[in-house]
DNA sequence: TCTGGACTCATACTAAAGTACCAATTTTGT
DNA sequence: ACAAAATTGGTACTTTAGTATGAGTCCAGA
C-alpha cells in the first residue's frame, strides 16, 4: 500500500514536468515537442508494465480459483466437496470422518459417490481429475 | 506472433496521430497540449499492462519446476520417483506394474520406501508433500 | 574383487478403500 | 405441506494398499 502511494505520487510529479517541458516546447523548437511525447510514452509504458507486475503477482492465488459451476454440473454436494478437500489433503476415510464428526461408513457414502460423479476408479485418480477440472485447488 | 505485428502496428499509427495532433494544439490553446499528454499516457500505460500480461503468461510453466536437489535429499531412487509420478497420476499399483513390466510386489516395494521417505502414511498424502517439497508438478 | 545400493520378486498378513443395498432423517425448494 | 435431494449410517463383501521379512540379481565404486 505504501508502495502504491509513492508510485501514483512519482506519477503525478513527472506528469507535472512533462506538462511544464511541454510548454516551453512550444516556444522553440518543434523537435523538443515529439521528444516529450517519446518520454510521456516510454515513462508510462514501463509504468504500465510495473504496475501489472504487482497485480498480477497477487493474482497468482487466483490461479488456485476453484470452478464453483462445474462443482454444481458434476452434480457434488457441499458435503461431498468437503470429504474431496480432505481426500486431497490425503487424509484417510478414517480421518475425515473425525474432522466432520459423522461415522467413517458416511465418508464411504460420500467417497464412493465422489468417484462415480468424477468418473474414477481411485481417490487417486479424483485428486488428479479434481484439478484438472479446476474444482480443487493446485 | 501475429498479434505482436498488430498490436506494434496500432502502437506506430497512434504515435502518428497524436503526433500531428500535438502540432496542430500549439497553434490553437493550451488545453489541447495536456490533453495530447494526457492521452500519450492512457494509451501506453495501457499497453505496458498488454505487452506485460502476454510475457508473464508464457514464464507460468516455470512455475512447474520439480526440486531435483530435493529428491536426493530425500533419498528417493530414479525407480521409486518414477512410481511417485506415475501415483499423482491416479494409477493403481498393478496399473504402475503394468507400465514399467515388473510386477506388483516391485511397486509395492517401491511405494512402502516411497512413504517412509516422504513420511506419509497414505499415497494420497504422498502426493500431498510431493506437491509441497516441489518434487512434483502441480 | 568385494561391497553396498538399487531393483526385483515372493509370501503372508493387516489395514484401508471401495462396492452394493438398504434405510432413516433432515434440508430445501416449490 | 410435500416431494426431491442431501446427509447419515449400517451390514456384508471384494478389492487395493500397505507392512514385514527374506532373498536373488546386477552394477558401480573403493
Amino acid at each position: 500500500m505504501k508502495k502504491t502511494v509513492f508510485v501514483f505520487s512519482a506519477l503525478i510529479i513527472a506528469l507535472l514536468i512533462l506538462f511544464r517541458l511541454s510548454r516551453y516546447s512550444y516556444l522553440s523548437n518543434d523537435i523538443s515537442v515529439e521528444l516529450t511525447i517519446g518520454s510521456i510514452a516510454v515513462i508510462f509504458f514501463f509504468v504500465g508494465i510495473y504496475i501489472n507486475k504487482k497485480t498480477l503477482h497477487k493474482e497468482k492465488p487466483s490461479h488456485t480459483q476453484i470452478d464453483h459451476k462445474k462443482i454444481e454440473q458434476l452434480g457434488i454436494s457441499k458435503r461431498e466437496y468437503e470429504v474431496l478437500v480432505y481426500i486431497s489433503k490425503g487424509l484417510s476415510n478414517k480421518e475425515i470422518a473425525d474432522a466432520l464428526f459423522v461415522s467413517e461408513s458416511t465418508i464411504k457414502t460420500h467417497v464412493s459417490n465422489l468417484l462415480v460423479k468424477l468418473d474414477a476408479q481411485r481417490r487417486t485418480q479424483a485428486i488428479k481429475k479434481a484439478k484438472e477440472l479446476q474444482i480443487l485447488g493446485h
